[in-house]
DNA sequence: ATAATTTGCGAAAACGTTTTCGTGTTGAAA
DNA sequence: TTTCAACACGAAAACGTTTTCGCAAATTAT
């Protein structure tokens, strides 16, 4: 087992000193083309490669992006890494991910972990705990140390920072127009509780579309689901809740659902109640995801391009990093990308 | 906006050296306790935290876990990773990701990248283009250079280190065996090519289950499918493949697919032709995926613990990381842990 | 009062780089 | 022969830590 090799080592072996090496290696004009060559040769032969903390530490930054996302297994979260991380990629960085796990203490106590030198800024989605408190304080304690963020989804207007959003009221319209044009009266909508940003743009979305046909949003169409049911332990409370729904408006012949998991239970329940999709009720989901591409029948669904997200959040995110080297002067001018959203027709609309 | 602290900061302002501080901060018993208090007042007061790369370098390892995984959008890879960071995150690691997209030389490039000092051991599914290839020398060098790897899934007998696998050929056999006990007589296989290992062991394990019931396994009721088609833009060619396969062997009355989506795409297909799921033709699938459990019917699957495999390979790992530690013998013992696969029945089996 | 020990702290090295500055040697110009 | 520039290289500082060692002052033991 042969350890990585260092400059001092090179140096010794070659019988000439460290910033020799160094230059040589960095093919600098003040080293003679002779010791050049040697140093060169040597340093291939063992295979020498720079110590990435050693530069860390003196370019006092590490070419590395923190993600923070609240969940990994989960079609969304792992498009948006991918769109990252291949940006990331191209642009000499790699990726380094924490999960919060929805929670606050484990989102402050992962940011703290990274943000002591490990990594030069932040892509982040903020857990649903944080929201629900209200306490923002270790995104303001991040920024104010000089380290940047950008806040992607779940993003919050307290903080100020680069943000990419999807446009979750245009297309929750867009989604529920597409009801009613095709022939949809009684439209309903499963949502979250109204702390989940998204989910409270995508019910007003639902609502502005609905009263833009003059048709007046009932209280009872609207189904607020509390976050604790997304977990996939409890599926079985998910679905008998959508069902005392279903039961309980049994002239629904319209569903939008604000997210995969809440559209295919619909889609199950319906089903179980001998209705045909898309004759008798039409569903629609919000997120391209696996689940609604391959449903029976597959699902019409709001495609927020997940992966362009984080391609995108990287790309504000590394142009900040490699802006404020040469600009010390602080443009402090942040920017909030909305990515445009989709709507996928497939078998589950008219 | 105020920089981070150093240690060099906070001894300058308090007139003492920086060891002082240091020490001061660590506790030692050789500072006064007056020193020692006035200093870590400073220090909370200032919020000072080590400087993680300054760590790193003087202390010779990084506590970050490096993870290569050839696709994120993936539930079974997405599953291992929250394994890995779960346990990885308690015992004070963190976890940087690289994604090799299934092509040998993202992967290679990948592990030089990271194996330059940015982690202290890897933990790796290997792309199937290197699988391919056969070209395990990034592997070798690695290991040779004292950075320990331990592989997960896709495993290569060549490389000697810790792995862990899951037990495909007695999950794929549990999986045919409980299709023979329920009645089918006429049980396909859809299968990858040969050279993934995963693969070729799930079709080992269906000809043995085949062959202990007296059933003569027939070369016309496999279907290898090659992995181009894996990808989601290859979904109707994989379809269409599947469908003349079905078509061409009218009497299958039960399917074991290697994958969840070989099995779902099955399952619709069998839906087009108008045969009933459990009824005529069963079907299992293989990896305990987001897609078998809300499928119509539920999917009656082989699960893979993905969880669990992430969570033994992160403990392996920094087992073997902090025991290098102190035994400076290299004991190189390998283990290979066989995570059980466990048999999910849903409704796509009687 | 002297010797021995303890106490409290600082200097410096080390981790692996890059880079600035200084310096001795060489060759050419005066 | 003297003067100067060019050349080729080395020493040292810096990034932010931890830790070993040394040393003076204070305290205790003789």
């Amino acid at each position: 087992m042969k350890r990585k090799v260092t400059l001092k080592q090179i140096a010794r072996e070659l019988d000439v000193s460290i910033s020799t090496v160094s230059k040589a290696l960095r093919n600098s004009k003040e080293i003679s083309e002779d010791t050049r060559d040697k140093v060169q040769a040597f340093a291939k032969l063992y295979n020498y490669r720079p110590n990435n903390i050693a530069l860390s530490l003196k370019n006092r930054k590490t070419k590395t992006i923190g993600i923070i996302i609240p969940e990994i297994v989960h079609h969304f979260f792992s498009k948006v890494i991918r769109g990252i991380e291949l940006i990331a990629n191209n642009r000499g960085y790699n990726v380094i991910v924490g999960l919060s796990n929805e929670s606050f203490s484990k989102e402050v106590i992962n940011m703290e972990m990274l943000a002591n030198g490990s990594i030069d800024g932040f892509i982040l989605s903020i857990s649903k705990e944080t929201l629900l408190q209200q306490d923002y304080h270790h995104f303001n304690e991040t920024i104010n140390q000089g380290m940047p963020i950008v806040m992607f989804d779940r993003v919050v207007k307290e903080i100020n920072c680069d943000k990419i959003i999807v446009d979750d009221f245009e297309g929750s319209k867009s989604a529920v127009k597409k009801l009613v044009s095709t022939g949809s009266k009684n439209i309903a909508i499963i949502t979250t509780k109204d702390y989940v940003s998204v989910g409270r743009l995508r019910t007003q979305g639902y609502i502005e579309a609905l009263e833009e046909n003059k048709i007046p949003p009932k209280a009872n169409l609207i189904l607020k689901i509390d976050v604790e049911l997304d977990s996939e332990d409890h599926l079985e409370e998910l679905e008998n809740k959508i069902e005392q729904f279903i039961r309980a408006n049994k002239n629904i012949d319209g569903i939008f659902a604000v997210n995969e998991l809440y559209a295919v239970t619909a889609m199950k329940v319906v089903k179980k109640y001998g209705m045909r999709i898309p004759d008798d009720i039409q569903i629609i989901g919000f997120t391209d995801g696996v689940l609604s591409k391959h449903a029976t029948p597959s699902l019409t669904t709001v495609s927020q391009h997940a992966q362009k997200m984080g391609e995108k959040a990287a790309e504000l995110l590394i142009d900040r990093l490699e802006l404020d080297l040469d600009n010390e002067i602080e443009e402090e001018h942040y920017q909030t990308i909305v990515i445009e959203t989709e709507l996928i027709e497939r078998e589950s609309t008219k």
